[in-house]
DNA sequence: GTTATTTTTTGAACGATGTTCATTTTTTTG
DNA sequence: CAAAAAAATGAACATCGTTCAAAAAATAAC
């Protein structure tokens, strides 16, 4: 019987993935460990390393879960309206709320850096992508003309400006005040973005 | 000869700080190591435990001294014109110029995270907070009829908008490009954000 | 079905790191 | 100069991620 190997080879490596997003999102990225992660998973401390490279090859993993989760989020706001303006508002609210019910894996994406000066993957920087695809094609419909260059440059300004906001305050935990600050101020820049790329 | 003592010790205080400020300049805050630092410094490895309390306050004391830096090239914005928006625009592109040419010690403010899940030691939040002023006294010359609350929502996302278009931008390492395309995008965005708060 | 081969799993051991503390050295005091 | 106080030292400890020789398990060969 052939094919057994291969699958208790996945099955190890779904438990282990699970245990460590299961801690991260519990305690934090920074409180993940090892040993913690294989007694989880239940094998040796060893057989972590039998099925990722190291422990930043699971993190990565992990987190690019977590990219398609929120890039799944993020669909839904595409789909939602066809107004573009609407839709990148949206984009920011949606990114806003997986921030929140997600904090720490969602903190885990943008706080872990690899070990030594290692270059991040390949197939994770794809991944990363996902999140500027949705601003970009909504961006694209509101300003045809705009040629890709400077298309791109405007969509990483655009995001990283609603990140800056989302990152900080959720770090300063000011969340629920009157029908929600953090929220106002996103959909207020998004506007703000949309109406001045326009002029 | 009394006196001896104190002066000894703030000596070595000082040397423990230049040489954790200056190794984190040249390799990052991520290789910084304790047995670094005190050879660099000319001390045995616990020397550092009777000048700092431990690695986490000798970091944020270097942080903070980075805060002040940052803060004394803010101070030269707000001289620099009388325009309330001119001198938003000084501060973003400051900002800017800041994190570029002192990469590393500007990373490591944002990079830092307290050991455990201590908290941050009030002194330190005190320092953040001059961040936040030259913004806020701009800002209020602009809009004096707003009220303290929002203005200082106002404030945090400003900030927090152009910090992420830096932090994004210089991760990136997207620099040199036509005029400066980073710089282009911290002032389009502080105009914009001037003037929708106008409307 | 039994043995040999290949693969996987194991966990002790290693190196790196922040921190502690008994001992030694230095400084101050009487 | 001798006694007391303070500071400096660095070996030892605990906690990490990672490695790898040995044991166990699975597959292949006959």
């Amino acid at each position: 019987m052939t094919g057994r190997r291969e699958l208790q080879r996945q099955a190890l490596k779904d438990r282990l993935f699970e245990a460590a997003e299961a801690r991260i999102a519990r305690d934090g990225l920074s409180s993940l460990r090892a040993r913690d992660v294989t007694s989880d998973a239940g094998c040796a401390l060893g057989g972590l390393y039998s099925a990722y490279e190291d422990m930043d090859d699971l993190i990565l993993r992990v987190n690019a879960a977590t990219l398609r989760h929120l890039g799944d989020l993020l669909e839904q706001a595409t789909q939602a309206s066809s107004d573009p303006e609407e839709r990148l508002v949206g984009l920011g609210l949606r990114y806003l709320e997986f921030a929140r019910t997600n904090m720490n894996l969602w903190s885990a994406v943008f706080d872990h850096r690899m070990q030594h000066d290692r270059d991040i993957p390949d197939w994770y920087n794809e991944e990363q992508k996902v999140l500027f695809a949705h601003i970009g094609s909504s961006l694209s419909d509101l300003q045809p003309a705009m040629d890709t260059a400077s298309l791109s440059i405007r969509v990483r300004t655009l995001f990283a400006a609603v990140h800056g906001i989302v990152a900080i305050g959720l770090r300063e935990k000011i969340i629920g005040l009157p029908s929600d600050i953090i929220a106002n101020e996103v959909e207020a820049i998004i506007r703000l973005m949309v109406r001045g790329a326009q002029a």
